[in-house]
DNA sequence: AGAGGTAAAGTGGCATGACCATTGTCGGCG
DNA sequence: CGCCGACAATGGTCATGCCACTTTACCTCT
């Protein structure tokens, strides 16, 4: 009798709401959705999960009470960033945080991110991280001739290919804490990127990390990381010196 | 206008559903409604609140997504057993992050930290590390003999040792940080200080790491607080096994 | 040309009413 | 007396319609 609990394993179990809602935690939890992305209206959303509206917002306001969405009333459900998230990202928010602070705590964190990363790293999330850095390099290729690059966009896909190695590393703790330290960093100071000879630096450093990270090379990982992590401190330090200036 | 904030009291806030739950959950909590007992049928209740059936099951929906309630096909809605919920909360708790990963956290965090407060520490912020560790000292001593240790209070004394030493390291990101990273270890799983012997060897391994930290020596703390941590994840661990048995 | 307001479209919020599925009970039948 | 079936109670699901809030785009006035 002792298999016999699943041997009759049931053609679906749970209410239509509950599975509803399991299916949207799988979906949020495979990173096809992240934080801030917006879920389909409910109207199509029901639609497309061949249910009813009723059944969906019962099992929307179930995953609201988690903490898994946030509803507003007019423009769209959202996924919600976690609670970890919040949470620090409030107690951090009243707070001066000074730039060696962040440049040492990015050492913190994305040091050992990167050696599990190379060790663990999943494939999927391997190949994401390639994607990101593929995704980096087209733009940073993109408008060099006629100085056309976009800098914000550049700074945003710089951020994202770390994060990403940082989600590589299987931590999903780490993993917010390093989201939150980007928002601080790209909303304290403009990208450094821009700074002479910074994007070709940057652009030899991502190589290597990404190298080392995808051969599963723990030691040059920490070594890549931490190279860059220094390059790109002095870099915002001296940008900082000659500041106002710029934009 | 300070107190004008509240001066138009809102008519209602939120939303029905929002509402109805908050008014269930009052109910429970005063206890005029105990566990086991059974709410009023949905359309009875739906109309005794004014509102619609739909609007009120997405109240008991999310309730239920909380484990307030224990709602059963065919026979009503019941109020939940407080173990129930306990249960509930642990498992969505695990959902959110694994205890592996706040202990690799924990070493991501207080190594460094370790290493920064013995190297730089302000005086005055070893002085609250030392004040910290001789109040969980005497607490851990207080009723050694009659076995009246204040567990709670003994949890709350170990965080807060541990989190001196974060914040003496000087990094203000780093020590929110780690307070969150404690908040969730704390709310997660209780104490694991009443496991036999644990006290004794928690104790030692403070006083190394305490130790280590005003002598200035840093590869000295790295190793206390690396071995403390593996300590505790081995006791956290071992404790997991045999869950269920305590409170 | 810019700033302001206003209308319309998109989206969640709520109500009504009907019917289905499960559970528990009660009464009839063997 | 016990078993079984029907029925009542209750949650589960659906379809539909309309209301309320947000956002955007366009239009008007300055």
């Amino acid at each position: 009798m002792s298999d016999d609990d699943q041997l009759w394993t049931p053609l679906r179990q749970g209410t239509v709401s509950d599975l509803i809602a399991r299916r949207i935690l799988e979906v949020i939890g495979s990173d096809r959705l992240r934080p801030g992305d917006r879920l389909p209206p409910e109207r199509e959303l029901a639609a497309m999960l061949g249910t009813s509206r009723p059944s969906l917002r019962e099992a929307l306001q179930a995953l609201k009470a988690r903490g898994w969405v946030d509803i507003r009333h007019g423009s769209g459900v959202f996924v919600a960033d976690p609670a970890t998230t919040r949470s620090l990202r409030d107690a951090l928010l009243a707070e001066e945080v000074s730039l060696r602070e962040l440049f040492d705590m990015r050492e913190v964190l994305e040091l050992p991110a990167a050696a599990w990363a190379a060790k663990n790293g999943e494939d999927r999330k391997l190949a994401a991280v390639q994607a990101a850095y593929e995704a980096l390099m087209e733009a940073a290729n993109a408008g060099s001739a006629a100085d056309g690059l976009d800098w914000r966009r550049l700074q945003d896909l710089d951020a994202a290919f770390h994060l990403r190695i940082v989600e590589a590393a299987g931590n999903r703790f780490l993993a917010r804490t390093q989201g939150v330290l980007q928002e601080i960093l790209a909303a304290g100071m403009g990208t450094t990127l821009r700074l002479p000879g910074r994007l070709e630096k940057s652009r030899g450093e991502h190589a290597r990390i990404l190298a080392a990270v995808m051969s599963g090379n723990q030691v040059a990982a920490r070594r890549a990381a931490l190279t860059h992590i220094n390059s790109a401190r002095k870099a915002a330090l001296s940008r900082l010196r000659g500041q106002g200036s710029r934009d």
